[in-house]
DNA sequence: CGAAGACTTGACGGCGGTCAACATTGGTGG
DNA sequence: CCACCAATGTTGACCGCCGTCAAGTCTTCG
């Protein structure tokens, strides 16, 4: 029904045309996707909205009518099955595309769940193609999404069918560390990640016991810390062995020109 | 070094510019995936090659110089890690785009193996991404691919992390199916698929020991038969049950105008 | 015919799931 | 300020799916 709207429906601030973080220094962590070039042609922008706390503002099966771009906050991207299991299929950080693989209109297979303290960014998908289809930068910009989100499904398909509890922790703080280094958006050694261990369970094919035993067992090895929503990266060498991390894809978004 | 050539070294038969294919019947079943636009632009299209047996034709770290487009035969994407584990990414059937991650020059992060009896369409980037500038209908069909793997790759990831074994054999040959029918590639009730056991355990994140447990119970429940490269369905109905099946995502490539 | 690879089956073990109990945190209202 | 409650985190005991190891069979191909 309303899906258009469900947006707003999770805040009463909606059209906010004005916006923190439009060609503005708070928007320099959206460099490795480009979707600046989106937000500065003003045109396509239907609205801001704000949402103060965890909020599904997609579900599965809908119809994406626009197009939405996480400015600020964390979200997720996610399918649950009939029988209530849950797979976390990405995680969205600031600057990330929310429905990318919605261009054309189809009823979602996912749901996307905002966190706490989210912004988002409304666009016209209809104005967004005749943009693409007229503005090359803007083209390359989504090509180069698409690549990146697709090197990172990858990386996250790795990480379920062949690494070990351990290693998928291991590699998937280690992406939001870089990643959140690459944006700026660290302050000294430690890193604010809002995920509860269920979060990180349904995301890694685990369980929240098994992830919190693992969580433990990381601790007592000195390698990483994650308690209360912040993360400590003990000795990064050891760690990145032990993943078998290599960070490259996540600079996949970067148009090389 | 040579990379660019790499394909060639699979086969002596090399730049064949008649093809078997261009706008011919026996094209029809790309249809998913409309890159007969592209083979249309005889321009763009460098050569065509033959493989006769198991070759690897682009190696992880390399830099892809060409984009590729499967034509015939059935190919593997995957990542092999330092210690031998191997996860297969996605396979490749006839109509595929193989490097669609690749439209600009990075390093691969992924290896690609054509198995026997396979074609490859070989095409410049550079032509491919000035084309895609000036025709919009090519561009469309990129992104329409762009969305299909995305899509697929989250059912991917879905059957990794939330299915059991039983289930994840389910869900692929139910995909393998659809495809393969849609495709117009199913004769009789039985469907050619030219994998080994280990194929499915290095795509599923199994292993061959347990994919052939899995398989026997699947026969004795009277499921599925998959022997010798020959699936049968046997009950698609409890299968479809059992696996979760929704194939929906699988049309997420059709240009829906 | 011999060798290499794929398939099959059984025995055993471990990683991670399930169940249960309890501690901790944070929010709410009296 | 504190009692209360729900959600989250923590830990232990036990179990089962799936991995490991081993032995043997079948297929294919030179």
């Amino acid at each position: 029904m309303s899906q258009k709207n469900s947006l707003m429906t999770a805040s009463a601030v909606g059209a906010k045309n004005d916006g923190l973080a439009v060609n503005s220094q708070g928007f320099t962590f959206a460099s490795t996707l480009d979707w600046r070039r989106l937000e500065s042609i003003q045109a396509v922008r239907i609205r801001q909205s704000i949402v103060t706390k965890p909020t599904t503002v997609l579900k599965q099966g809908q119809i994406a009518t626009s197009f939405y771009s996480l400015l600020e906050g964390w979200g997720l991207r996610y399918r649950l099955l009939s029988d209530g299991r849950r797979q976390i299929l990405s995680f969205l950080l600031p600057g990330d595309p929310v429905t990318l693989s919605a261009l054309s209109p189809r009823p979602l297979a996912y749901s996307v769940q905002l966190l706490s303290e989210a912004v988002v960014s409304e666009f016209d998908i209809d104005l967004m193609n005749r943009h693409m289809r007229e503005n090359d930068e803007l083209r390359q910009s989504a090509n180069a999404c698409f690549e990146r989100e697709l090197a990172m499904a990858d990386e996250h398909m790795i990480n379920l069918g062949r690494r070990s509890a351990k290693e998928r922790i291991a590699h998937l703080m280690l992406e939001f560390d870089t990643l959140l280094h690459m944006r700026g958006a660290v302050h000294g050694g430690q890193i604010f990640i809002p995920l509860r261990q269920r979060h990180l369970a349904d995301a890694l094919g685990l369980t929240t016991i098994h992830v919190n035993r693992t969580l433990r067992a990381l601790r007592d090895e000195k390698l990483i810390d994650l308690r209360g929503g912040i993360l400590s990266i003990l000795d990064r060498e050891r760690l990145m062995a032990l993943a078998g991390f290599d960070g490259a894809y996540l600079s996949a978004g970067t148009v090389t020109g």
